[in-house]
RNA sequence: GGAGUGGUGGCCGAGCUAGGCUGAAGGCGCUCGCCUGCUAAGCGAGUAUACGGCUUAUACCGUAUCGAGGGUUCGAAUCCCUCCCACUCCGCCA
């Protein structure tokens, strides 16, 4: 979230960046809010004090045998004055941070200025698009063929979203994966795994909640809710903590399995591996000193172009415009993969900076070497790559026209030296 | 699932069955200074976070925090209630 201060200080930007999002909010009621929170505990504090400092006169007086009947009653009465305050400032202070949890970060100055994806800009292009001399198929079309998904028995275990991956198309996923995780690694990523079921403090740390709960999935009878991305656990693995300087910049790789509900995406991909409920992914994460942040973060979009660059799948990188970016991100790249049966790129990572707007929420600290004062960190996240979607594009960038698939030299040593799916 | 024990500062660990002098003994660790051929030992001082006030900034002052929330009380780490979590034993189980 925000700092109130930061917002009272800097209230045009605050209004400015805000609406640059297309979001709306009260800061006038925000701020009164702040104003009565701070004049009731300032009024608070004072009783508080009174009364600590005549409790402490009354045990003596106690001791040494004197009568407290008359200044106990006085005391009372205190206390009563003391709960009602309280309870005011206590409804004041619950207000504004529900507002301040419900505000979107603010973007970075460099970021376009847009109402929506469309006016994203280009940021680079890389690879060329393969020219097939027959009809590239869709990859569900591929998959059928060679039997490596099978989404009618997916459905039938679960619902519709849900698909089985089967012989070689589980091993190429299983590949993938592996492949990723050992790449990033040697880029100095350290690989973790951590729980994809997390409780509601870890979601509204990286601001899933309270905003968007009817994305997730939630095991009510346990109160806790599945990951829709590892960036949940990895980045809240730090929340409540104050870290050395210098440990930082934390840097790790994670594989989880994804969850999302999906709601409001109805008639969208409905067919294939491009939107499922489940789906496997590889994330990076770090956190970092403020002033290493953007660096940071462009090593990691590195990070996960290296991935596409070494299967020599063609892609590109926009630039997220200031309403396409996610609540809690200050600055957001798309990776889009080129998907021949669609003649398009499709979104396959997406890479941002959240400035310090995760840690204020989950409290990620450190402490600079010599320095007693604490500051927020930076958290930085972005996939690397969303694995079900690699596979599509893998299968599509790799057919032959007798509906095989070529594999990737790169994903060769995780298949046993298989050149060919067929 | 059954039975039990416990959650205190960076860590260990007192205090909790006589509620006030305990932000919290003691130890360790860490920081600074002294001492010292070097290291170690020794000596001295310091060592939480948040919010608010004051300040140019330090300093300082106030409030809150002993798992979380609520209650009793003039006053609670200490008493009562609810919840959460960890550990041990038994049962069950990948």
């Amino acid at each position: 979230m925000l700092d109130i201060k930061y917002i009272i200080a800097n209230l045009d930007e605050a209004k400015r960046k805000t609406a640059n999002r297309g979001a709306e909010f009260d800061f006038d009621l925000l701020i009164s809010l702040d104003d009565k929170r701070k004049s009731l505990q300032a009024e608070n504090d004072q009783l508080k004090a009174e009364r600590n400092k005549v409790s402490k006169e009354i045990g003596a007086i106690k001791k040494s045998g004197g009568d407290i009947s008359e200044i106990q009653a006085k005391m009372r009465e205190a206390g009563d004055r003391i709960a009602a305050i309280d309870a005011e400032l206590n409804e004041a202070a619950e207000k504004m941070n529900d507002m301040l949890l419900n505000l979107p970060n603010l973007h970075l100055e460099d970021v376009p200025v847009g109402k929506d994806e469309n006016e994203n800009t280009l940021y680079k292009e890389w690879g060329t698009a393969k020219d097939f001399n027959f009809e590239a198929k869709p990859h569900w079309d591929i998959a059928d063929g060679l039997g490596i998904l099978d989404f009618e028995r997916g459905v039938k275990v679960s619902k519709s979203r849900f698909t089985a991956y089967m012989g070689l198309g589980a091993k190429l996923e299983r590949a993938l994966i592996n492949f990723m995780l050992d790449t990033h690694a040697e880029r100095g990523y350290k690989e973790v795994i951590a729980p994809y079921l997390v409780n509601a403090e870890a979601m509204k740390g990286t601001g899933q909640l309270p905003k968007f709960e009817e994305d997730l999935f939630k095991c009510e009878r346990d109160e806790l809710y599945l990951i829709p991305t590892a960036e949940v656990s990895v980045t809240n693995l730090y929340a409540q903590e104050i870290l050395d300087e210098e440990n930082l910049p934390v840097k790790h790789c994670s594989y989880s399995a994804c969850f999302r509900r999906e709601a409001g995406s109805h008639g969208k991909d409905v067919r294939g591996l491009i939107r499922q409920h489940q789906f496997n992914k590889v994330e990076l994460v770090k956190v970092t000193r403020p002033e290493d942040s953007e660096t940071e973060l462009m090593e990691l979009l590195e990070s996960a172009e290296i991935i596409l660059q070494k299967l020599n799948l063609p892609y590109r990188v926009m630039t997220l415009c200031s309403g396409d970016i996610g609540f809690s991100s200050a600055k957001t790249f798309d990776i889009e993969v080129w998907l021949p049966s669609q003649g398009a790129y499709r979104e396959i990572s997406s890479c941002s900076t959240f400035t310090d707007y995760q840690a204020r929420r989950a409290s990620i600290r450190f402490r600079r070497k010599g320095e007693k004062k604490v500051e927020f960190a930076h958290t930085i996240n972005g996939s690397g790559l969303a694995v079900g979607r690699t596979f599509l594009a893998v299968l599509e960038n790799y057919q032959n026209e007798d509906g095989t698939v070529t594999v990737p030299e790169a994903l060769r040593p995780y298949l046993g030296g298989l050149e060919v799916i067929s």
